[in-house]
DNA sequence: CTAGAGTGTGGGAGCGCTCCCACACCTGGC
DNA sequence: GCCAGGTGTGGGAGCGCTCCCACACTCTAG
């Protein structure tokens, strides 16, 4: 399709050479008869150029298929035009939820305009935390993007000790000292329990996310906080801990039924899990939302898929990743710039489970 | 964590350098009182260095935590020791199928034990498109792994003219000469038909993907083929033209119900097809299995929500991320190695809707 | 003892860029 | 006429590596 320099290459064809040789910047300022420097500045949008100089490097640049070595160019820059999305994934169940999609999709259309290379990178073990921690070390990206945050991850420090740009989706805790953006998920959990309770369940329970992530802690804190708001107390027999897994929801559901089998209303910190809760209550014979009313959380697929549709607390993910994209790209270019915070609003989808 | 130097900067703060100056080879080399050379060879495993050398080295590195150089090496190797991952997304749907984070899963497994960095590039419109042919011109990367191929794709020609290493999942066409690696599509739909017509069933429907990509044709030739081989007539009137999805499938449907009110079976060549598929025949009174069985494809988490649990094809997709990403590695290695094709096989999850 | 074939090693050259200094060439004001 | 202050330009230096040649040193066979 573009034209490419096909021109014989050395004598000797072996030794795992490539077939095609590349033009290089002085080949193009050879045939412009320019200098290699104007050649550089024509590239890189110096207005310091003569009309004149500037058509002929870029008539020649057409003609020989230029394309610019970002190799040297990062090694003298040290810029790599690249980030890197990190997602420190324990299972493969959290990338099977939408979530990292969306998040991703956000992403790169705020890249689209850029000629910013996103680089996804997973890490699910100490090895692999080990090369990242190597791969960072050896600057080969201007920025990070971190998703799923815990407590006791030891990424965000690295993060903060390496003075890399960063951004995170989520945060430790409230005095997360690195840009972060996030849902507003406690001001989502309080909506759908005060949904719960207008809808006239009186024995409202929940099933949390492992409690080492803030976004878990949150959305406990917004499911008391609507309990206390209503003049109810917060019952601790009422609280099943779990772990955003479908498996887990299941567990503690069972829990929760043979604790208070009075309960009439679920709030699930996820969609699986209370997909999973679903299950547990029909086989219990309960009937939803009749005798106990469920909501989840993520707005996912699986919230269109179950029996009935799950009534669910939305969040703006590929919102979240777009905004992340944001504020990374204008902490790599104003270096030393303040850390920012983004909370965005959360929304909820009534179906028929509540 | 890991000693880093930490020397005080020259003079000059300003003029946005970095903070701190990662020591280079040539320190390692003063320090450790050898050569360049030596250093060179220590790092990239030459056997031919001296024991004590050697160890002078290793010390020298671990005092200066040294880290090499990435883009100094790229510059003279050409190699980037970092593979893309191109995902031509035409929409979000694809992403929010378990399809492509399986795939992820498998290829960085497979590349957990080497130092190839895995790059994730979607491609969603022609600007992307002209971007990634950029990006891959200036060889960025080693090699590319194409995932969800359609027949007039400009991708797997692009990387054909390139000459660079590269697997697809999936195919063009039986002719395909890209390596690949794929599932047996005809296979599984083929048992998946079978397994209806054992049932019981006589008039088998099928809900197709898009006919401008391989799998979805493989699919409806197995799905032609089982009921040729139990002496049934194809018939063009149970053949349902969809998209892969759950709105395609809810129409066609539709439309496969008005033409043939008496069918008893579909087999959707996916799982969210069969959803939207289900979704229509229970609106329209039918009862399942009893009334119309249903089978689907991918056995996705959305398979398992539905109601009736759905019977669903298997396609191992982590092992053909394992795969894929293993026959890459060794045409990166041996350049000019001949085309593999891998055909991994499918398999029958029987649940209750069929 | 010497030629010959290994080993291990240092360091020059060079990958393809950007940075920046020096130099030409133009103005215009005195 | 001169000098100051622009503007556009060429090309040297150098980023941090790998490649490879040359040179020491072995050790063995004749």
């Amino acid at each position: 399709m573009s034209p490419t320099a096909q021109r014989p290459d050395a004598l000797h064809p072996g030794v795992g050479g490539r077939a095609t040789a590349r033009p290089t910047l002085e080949e193009v300022a050879a045939l412009a008869g320019v200098g290699r420097g104007t050649v550089s500045r024509v590239i890189n949008g110096s207005p310091r150029v003569s009309t004149k100089a500037r058509e002929a490097v870029q008539s020649a640049i057409a003609e020989l298929g230029y394309v610019p070595n970002r190799a040297a160019r990062t090694l003298v820059t040290s810029r790599t035009d690249s980030i890197a999305l990190v997602v420190p994934e324990a299972e493969t169940r959290l990338f099977s939820e939408p979530y990292f999609s969306d998040i991703i999709s956000g992403v790169s259309a705020e890249l689209a305009e850029t000629d910013m290379q996103l680089l996804l990178i997973l890490v699910r073990n100490q090895r692999e935390r080990e090369r990242l921690s190597a791969y960072l070390t050896a600057q080969r990206v201007d920025g990070v993007l971190l998703v799923s945050v815990h407590q006791d991850d030891p990424l965000p420090a690295l993060l903060e000790s390496l003075e890399i740009p960063s951004v995170l989706a989520g945060r430790r805790g409230d005095l997360e000292p690195l840009s972060y953006v996030h849902a507003d998920n406690a001001g989502g959990a309080r909506m759908a329990v005060r949904h719960l309770l207008r809808r006239g369940c009186t024995r409202v329970a929940t099933l949390t996310g492992p409690l080492d992530m803030e976004v878990a802690q949150a959305r406990l804190g917004g499911y008391r906080r609507a309990l206390e708001e209503a003049g109810r107390s917060y019952d601790e027999a009422l609280v099943g801990l779990a772990d955003f897994t479908e498996e887990g929801g299941r567990v503690a559901m069972r829990e929760l039924l043979d604790r208070r089998p009075d309960l009439d209303g679920v709030f699930c910190a996820s969609d699986v899990m209370a997909a999973g809760a679903m299950q547990v209550l029909r086989a219990a014979g309960r009937r939803i939302p009749d005798d106990v009313a469920v909501i989840g959380f993520d707005d996912s697929i699986v919230a269109r898929h179950t029996d009935p549709p799950m009534t669910s607390v939305r969040q703006p993910i590929e919102e979240m990743g777009r905004t992340m994209a944001r504020l990374l790209l204008d902490e790599i270019t104003e270096r030393g710039r303040a850390r920012r915070q983004v909370v965005l609003a959360t929304e909820l989808v009534v179906r028929d489970s509540a």
